[in-house]
DNA sequence: CAACAGTCTACTGTTAACAATCGTACGACG
DNA sequence: CGTCGTACGATTGTTAACAGTAGACTGTTG
């Protein structure tokens, strides 16, 4: 046997309460689309709706409040954030600092095991066939690579606040819907690269490189949502 | 008469709610010194004592624990947070990326009527007489020079993740005591210097200067607590 | 006396009913 | 016709009572 204590083995699972299932739900419905910007949250409806009562129901949108995901106006309930191409500015340039702080955090502090979840999403990626992949599946595997990268920064304040700015960022990924080809290699080799970065604690070169990562992602968004607005005007 | 329409001059005062005079209570007390790291919040007693019943010292609490002043654990009930110097290095490291965004966008952004609250702090500091000032006179004035740099980066998100981190800041700055001569003419002439930057719109150049603004802050910190854990380890 | 099982208490999590507020519909008035 | 006052329905804010859990306490057993 062991002799390394069960308390150091074990680690008490935290609880969940109603609250947590409460915020996931709404938050699984904004995320995928059934909730919509603007949409009103009425705390009746939903706490009949999920068999609870309103108290969870109110907690859990004071937590979405937070996250971003949802306006909350006193006296006059909470609707889904709407969010617009200023938002979009809002959120990737304070990804940029984030990620800037998480990378360089990385390189000083993060151990083989913080790194292997990395590599794990990297192969993952390769062994999905091309022609089965999807916009959704590529947002799921970018979040989590850069939720791992934040983990492995062992910041837990600054994981906190990314984890304020994830849900944000996944709506924006979700907008695209487009996929070249081109984009999936990129994506690949941008990433491995910043891995390797780390790996090799190249902080400064490291940070430089997430700077234009994130710079890059945010132009092609801007892009993309000129063009849509191009669209939505020539056809209204 | 103005032409202007009522609509754009008032703006709806936001009501406030039982829970924002809860939180404001309970952030004032542990701010104050008077809860202090480790101290358990009963909601019961916290109940009786501001007179009012359990949900809005929930949702207050809930919202304490977002700043960052309290750690709640399911079933278990919340506690005042503990800092420690790991904890220091956290704070200072993220509000260190978080100022260099605010005062890029700031230098972006800000306008003649943002900078004014800027230089009216610099005008009430030399207005005190020097025998008078307390150090937490100039932690407040600190953390509202700060606060009004984020205000002028028009950045909604980043004054919100400002915002988290003020108060545990405020909770560092009150930690030292001693108030040298020194420190008061370089504050005066660190903050002159940042808000000139920004009106020059030398966006490099304040990135750079805050950031070893911040950095020096916390190196000075550091110092000041190592030497607290020697006397503490002295006398003990 | 160490390990264990049951009980008890203090507290948190949850609920449902009550109070206050917002927006709106509608009629009176100038 | 537009502005104001008012009553009403929908919805949020607040409360108090109920349910469930963690930790301490106590006695029991090998």
């Amino acid at each position: 046997m062991s002799k390394t204590p069960l308390s150091s083995q074990l680690q008490r699972r935290e609880r969940r309460v109603l609250t947590d299932d409460v915020a996931d739900s709404i938050r699984e419905a904004i995320l995928s689309g059934r909730l919509k910007g603007g949409d009103r949250l009425i705390e009746d409806d939903l706490a009949e709706s999920l068999s609870v009562s309103r108290g969870p129901i109110r907690q859990a949108i004071f937590r979405l409040e937070q996250e971003g995901l949802v306006v909350h106006e006193t006296h006059r309930g909470a609707t889904v954030t709407q969010v617009s191409i200023e938002d979009a500015a809002e959120i990737y340039s304070l990804r940029q600092a984030l990620e800037r702080l998480a990378i360089r955090s990385a390189c000083e502090k993060a151990q083989a095991e913080d790194l292997a979840p990395l590599e794990a999403i990297l192969l993952l990626f390769q062994s999905i066939p091309r022609a089965s992949i999807t916009r959704r599946r590529v947002a799921e595997l970018d979040i989590d690579f850069h939720d791992a990268l934040f983990r492995a920064a062992h910041h837990a304040r600054l994981y906190r606040t990314w984890e304020t700015l994830r849900s944000q960022i996944f709506v924006f990924l979700l907008l695209r819907d487009g996929l070249p080809d081109d984009y999936l290699t990129s994506w690949y080799r941008d990433h491995s690269r910043l891995l390797e970065l780390v790996r090799m604690r190249e902080t400064a070169l490291a940070e430089a490189t997430i700077e234009s990562h994130i710079g890059g992602a945010y132009k092609r968004l801007q892009e993309h949502m000129a063009q849509e607005e191009v669209l939505r005007i020539r056809a209204g």
